[in-house]
DNA sequence: CCTGCATATATTGGTTCGATATATGCTGGA
DNA sequence: TCCAGCATATATCGAACCAATATATGCAGG
């Protein structure tokens, strides 16, 4: 999946500027899904212009720079379609905090406890937000929107589950075994 | 993390050639963590001998190419440890798949339930394989990856249930809606 | 027999990232 | 009060990275 056909999909919930796009994929319920850097998103977004996918105007605001708001074509929403539906990629995981665990013995202790709690703390957050969003308008949210988000509570609250159950017995065994080779 | 470390830490476990350490990424418990492709392996692998943290040795193999063997320099793994110390940048997710729930009704039905019934299935075989993994070798892995060994097959244990209670669910839901539409 | 897969290295074009530049206003702490 | 830092907003650029392909060989299965 290109950086054009992200946008298309942002731009299908409604209209939005490159940087509100961005946004989408840090902050809203995509910024579990999927990503894209601006050094991406604005050569995408002209592109699509030039194809007849979306189309531009440009709003000036007061005390703020100018904005340049994209909306999304019919050939947009089409091409959109198309898309979604050729064959997905195997999903593209690339994990700093999993491969420092997985060489947890590389890590000082105090550094291993660390990260993992900040982990904790992450999810516990974002299970937060997630529900909250939950409350107050999980009955008018799509389908779709609404079946990704219960799947990213159950995934999260799976691995928050696991990390406080397993904390302390993993630090004790990295400090055991950080004592075999001291002998 | 650049591939440089990535490759760093596959050869900390082991000697390894460049086709070996894909295959890390693509099979090993490393697939579900990180990932790296040739056009970036092979270049990483020179300059980490360039920079003495790899040596590299030729073997010579009957009925097969020939192999350049990597392996890691006390100064790679003093490199290694400084790159897993260093603060770790969030997870990155690319997932098509849930891009594609998201947007479900821009789907076809059949394509959505075709779509999920293929990650059930791969969510079984991984948890399988993970499990058979466990059963032959479980108490005999160092803490790192049995910790996040245990992590994985929490969080796909979990993502699996979620998809088959309710996978009718979504896709009523989505009929639904296009019913909706149609009046 | 022959297609396709596994082993193995290497390259290349194109995509994407991450950091930075530029400009302005607001907010909170010293 | 001042000013550092953050939010808004677009844009660019070098470096990193991916996906596909080329090349070569052997083996297994249909």
């Amino acid at each position: 999946m290109d950086v054009r056909s992200l946008c298309l999909g942002v731009l299908s919930l409604g209209d939005a500027s490159g940087y509100e796009i961005k946004k989408a994929f840090e902050e809203g319920a995509l910024s579990h899904i999927h990503a894209a850097s601006f050094g991406s998103i604005y050569p995408a977004l002209g592109a699509l212009v030039d194809d007849g996918l979306a189309v531009m105007r440009e709003v000036e605001q007061e005390k703020r720079p100018d904005k340049r708001v994209y909306s999304i074509t019919p050939a947009g929403r089409q091409a959109l379609r198309r898309a979604l539906n050729g064959d997905p990629t195997a999903d593209k995981i690339r994990s700093d905090f999993l491969f420092g665990i997985f060489f947890a013995q590389e890590l000082t202790p105090d550094e291993l406890a660390r990260r993992i709690d900040r982990r904790i703390d992450w999810y516990r957050q974002a299970l937060e937000q997630m529900r909250s969003c939950a409350e107050e308008n999980d009955a008018t949210l799509p389908p779709g929107p609404r079946f990704t988000r219960g799947l990213g509570e159950a995934v999260y609250c799976a691995a928050l589950d696991y990390l406080e159950a397993n904390r302390d017995h993993l630090l004790e065994e990295v400090a055991a075994r950080s004592r075999m080779v001291a002998e």
